[in-house]
DNA sequence: ACTTGGCACTCGGGTCGCGTGAGTGCCAGA
DNA sequence: TCTGGCACTCACGCGACCCGAGTGCCAAGT
C-alpha cells in the first residue's frame, strides 16, 4: 500500500515533469492526478522518493524533478511500450511504401522516426558483417583501372576503384569477374575473407598481381569500416526545448555529428533483443549526459541486421518514444524482407 | 579622397564586427585602424554610412552594425578571396586523398568544409543529368525480380529493384543486359531517355514485358530525383555564435534538414561561375535570412557537375570562406578527374 | 502507524530605481 | 574639411525589494 503509492506518486512527478518541463510541486500534484490524499503526504512521500535518489530539487523550495534513476525505474516497472493509434501505423505504411531503393529507405525512416517521435532520429544500414553477397560485379574503366562494385543482399552497395600495375584485357577481367562471383554469390561476407585466401594462385602467373589487387580491395571493403553509415534526422527538435536545453546543445550536435559516437550509440542495441533505452549518464557518450537513447534492432525477417533509434532530452514520452521506434523498426524489417 | 576613407571606414567596421560581434563605435575602429583622422571625423563618415543604408545601429547610442547591404558592398568592392596557408593546403590533400570511393569522398568534403570554415557545409552528389553512364548492370534476384545497377562516371551509383510479370530466364536476362549495356555505356544521362525510346521493340514479343518494365525504371532513375542529393555537416557550428543567434537557431536547422531547401540554396550557384554569395535576405529561403550562403561549383576538369558551400551568420569572415570554398571545390574536381 | 492541517522558512524570479559609460549628434573654431 | 568639446541618450549591471510557490517539521487527529 505504501510502497504502491510512493511509486504512484513517482510516475506523476515523471509524467507531468515531461508534459510540462518544470518542476512538480505536491500541490499541483495532488490536484492534477486524483492520488486521494493530501499534499502533506505526498510531501513525505516526496521526501523518501528523494532519499532513495529516485527525484531531486533543482533547488530548495522548488519542486522535484526525476533523475536518471527516477526514470529508470519508471521505464523498467511503471510503464510499458504505448502501441501507435491506427492513422499513426498508416502514416508509417504510406511513409515509408514509396521508396525505390536502399538509400531512400534509410532516408524516409530517418526521417519518419524524427516526425513521429520529434526528436532526432538515428538509422543504421544494414550491417555488411549480417548480411551475404547478392552480387559482385567487375567493371573495365580502363586497361590499368578495374571498378570493384559489391551488392548486398539487403540492398547495400560499396564501390571501389582498384589500379592495376600493368595493362589488362577485357577478357582476363571477365574471367576473373566470373570466377569470383560464383566463388562469393549468396556467401555470408563472414565467408568472404576465407574464400578469397588464396584465390589468386588458381590463375596464371601473369594475371596474379591483377587479382590480388582486386581481392584485397575486396578484403578490405568487407573487413574495414564495415557497419560505419548511420543516417542522422530531426536535430531542428534540439532546439524545441527550453532554453536551459538550448544553452547545451552544442556539445549534443557536436557529438551527432561523430560516426564513431553514432555507432556506439546504436552498437549495444543489436546485441539485446527488444527495445534498449539509455538514459542521462547511462548511455556510454559523456557529452550526451543529458539525453537519454532509445534504440532497437531491425533485420530481415528473424537475423537482426542493424539498429536504430532515436536521441532526446532525459524528459521525453517513453512509453510513446518506444512504442514508434518499436513500430518503425518492425516495418523496416518488413520492407528489406522484400527487397 | 573623401570617398575613399567611407569605404575604409565600412571596411574597417566590417572586420571588426565580425571579429568581435560587437557593434563597433567611432572610438574603437581609430584605436585599432590607423585611419589618420580623429573619432569625430569618423562619425560623420558613419553618419552619411548610415544614410546610404550600409550601417545600421542596434538601438540610439550604441555603435554600428553593417546592414546585408554593407556586406554586399564589402564582399563586391572591399575584400578578395583569401588564399590558404600551406598548411590549410595540406589539410585539404590529406583529408580527402583517403577517400575509397565517391559517398566517401562527399563525407570527408563536408566535414573538411565544415571544419576550416567553422560553418555548416553543404555538398551536392554529382548531378547525373551532367555525367554519363560507366556502366549499367541488370541482375536476376530471382526468376521474378530483376536488380538494375547504374554507375555514372563521377561514380554515382543508383539502383532499383524491378517485379517482372511473368517469369523470365537467366540467358533472356542477360541478353537484355547485353545489348542495353552497350547501347547506354559512354553515353551522357541526358541521352538516355531518348535510346530507351522503343528500345524493347528490337525483342521478342515474349521477352517484351520485361524489356518495358527495365526501361521505364531506368527512365525513371534518370528522370526524376536526379539531383536530388546533398550532404551536410557542421550544424553544430550553429550553436557557437552568441545567445542572439543561439535563439533563432530552430528555423535554421529547420530549412536546413529539407533537401529542397539545399538544392535551392545550392542550386542557383551551379549555372553562374566563380564563388556566389548570397548575404541575408537575397537568398532564396525566407526562414535564412539571417544567414549567408557561399557557394561554387566543382566539377570532373572542365565541366561542371555539381555544387558545394557553406552556410553561416551574415557576419562571416567572408574573405576566408571563399577561399576555403574555392580551394575546396579545386581539389574535389580534382579527386572526381582521377576516378 | 499513518495522515493531516498549520506554520515558519527558504529562495528563485520579477520589478523598480539608480549610476555608469560607451557612443552619438551637433556646433564652433582651426 | 577636419577637429575638439559638449550635452544627450540609453543599454546594462547592480542592489534592494517583494511575492509566492514550495518545503520541512510538528503536533494533533484517526
Amino acid at each position: 500500500m505504501l510502497e504502491d503509492r510512493r511509486l504512484a506518486v513517482l510516475r506523476a512527478i515523471v509524467e507531468d515533469y515531461v508534459a510540462t518541463h518544470e518542476p512538480v510541486g505536491s500541490k499541483a500534484l495532488v490536484e492534477r492526478h486524483s492520488l486521494g490524499v493530501s499534499p502533506a503526504t505526498i510531501r513525505n512521500d516526496m521526501a523518501a522518493l528523494e532519499e532513495e535518489g529516485y527525484i531531486a530539487q533543482p533547488h530548495t523550495s522548488a519542486g522535484r524533478v526525476p533523475t536518471d534513476l527516477g526514470y529508470r525505474l519508471f521505464v523498467d516497472r511503471l510503464s510499458g511500450v504505448k502501441p501507435l493509434s491506427a492513422p499513426e501505423r498508416r502514416a508509417i505504411v504510406q511513409f515509408l511504401d514509396g521508396a525505390v531503393d536502399l538509400d531512400d529507405v534509410m532516408v524516409r525512416t530517418v526521417r519518419l522516426l524524427a516526425q513521429m517521435t520529434r526528436q532526432v532520429a538515428l538509422v543504421q544500414y544494414p550491417s555488411l558483417s549480417r548480411s551475404s553477397v547478392r552480387h559482385l560485379e567487375i567493371i573495365a574503366v580502363s586497361s590499368t583501372r578495374v571498378l570493384i562494385v559489391l551488392i548486398a543482399d539487403t540492398g547495400r552497395v560499396e564501390q571501389r576503384m582498384v589500379d592495376i600495375a600493368s595493362p589488362v584485357s577485357e577478357s582476363t577481367v571477365a574471367d576473373v569477374r566470373a570466377r569470383l562471383l560464383t566463388a562469393v554469390t549468396g556467401q555470408p561476407f563472414g565467408a568472404v575473407p576465407e574464400i578469397l585466401q588464396g584465390f589468386s594462385d588458381a590463375f596464371d602467373p601473369g594475371a596474379r598481381p591483377m587479382v590480388s589487387a582486386i581481392t584485397a580491395t575486396l578484403l578490405e571493403a568487407v573487413t574495414e569500416r564495415v557497419d560505419e553509415r548511420v543516417v542522422i534526422g530531426g536535430t531542428a527538435h534540439l532546439a524545441r526545448y527550453g532554453e536551459a536545453f538550448t544553452l547545451a546543445i552544442q556539445p549534443v550536435l557536436e557529438a551527432l555529428e561523430e560516426q564513431v559516437v553514432l555507432l556506439r550509440l546504436l552498437g549495444e542495441a543489436s546485441v539485446a533483443p527488444g527495445i534498449t533505452v539509455r538514459i542521462g549518464h547511462e548511455n556510454p557518450v559523456e557529452r550526451l549526459e543529458s539525453t537519454s537513447v532509445v534504440t532497437t534492432s531491425y533485420g530481415r525477417g528473424e537475423q537482426s541486421v542493424a539498429s536504430l533509434g532515436v536521441v532526446g532530452p532525459t524528459h521525453m514520452d517513453y512509453p510513446g518514444t518506444m512504442g514508434a521506434v518499436h513500430a518503425v523498426a518492425q516495418y523496416v524489417s518488413k520492407i528489406l524482407e522484400g527487397q
